[in-house]
DNA sequence: GCTACTATTGAGTGACGCTATATACCAGTA
DNA sequence: TACTGGTATATAGCGTCACTCAATAGTAGC
């Protein structure tokens, strides 16, 4: 992956990950699958681990054990009511920089 | 400033200062000032100028030493070509997350 | 001498994503 | 039995970045 991307995507990937689990419940495995399917093909699993630990210590998610047809059990994460209010609070700071750099790329200001 | 927009900046603002120095040639203190006046009101000198350092260490801009009437004499930064390149860049990989995230955000997919 | 504004620099910190590796469970197959 | 491959999670060590805090330097006005 780019340099670029690497850099961009701290802070970012976090909301990404947390906006993926405001649509459902899933557990690491899959969301890694559906972080390749929407285009962030290099996002290394081990990345993604971390950062659903991290989460969990926050306290943004509830986690779940579940048992697995084809491998060891499932931790599926699913969103609480402190993570949806952290979920918003990422799209406000999101919105307010894409803003900015909106204007900048454009209005040549 | 948040936590959240802190770790957003990260990347974003190198590309910021570049798009800012791609309009103009500007020196620390005037690109500090000039964020303030876009809306980053909380970010520090001290980071600004770390950044112009790793700028110029990465040959994206060049540097003209000139005297001010009112302090020590002001490094003046301009974008070379392979800041305007890296600029171009910084972009594409910003367009594609932004595209990503506003999929993510109104599509709810 | 003191304050205030202009202007740059540097040491130390914490957070994040990446690399690389290890572990575990199951199915198929040679 | 041993091996391979897909599923599933965990973690130590690394480099980069923005931030905090402090220091330094030049000029002007009181």
């Amino acid at each position: 992956m780019g340099k670029q991307m690497t850099e961009m995507l701290k802070g970012t990937l976090e909301g990404i990950v947390l906006a993926i689990l405001s649509v459902q419940p899933e557990y690491g495995y899959e969301i890694t699958a559906r972080l390749r399917e929407q285009g962030f093909s290099d996002i290394a699993e081990g990345t993604v681990y971390a950062l659903l630990v991290r989460n969990e210590q926050k306290g943004l998610v509830d986690v779940e054990k579940i048992p697995s047809e084809k491998g060891p059990p499932r931790k599926v994460y699913s969103l609480n009511a402190q993570g949806r209010e952290y979920l918003e609070e990422f799209w406000r700071t999101w919105n307010f920089l894409a803003e900015r750099l909106e204007q900048l790329h454009t209005g040549r200001k």
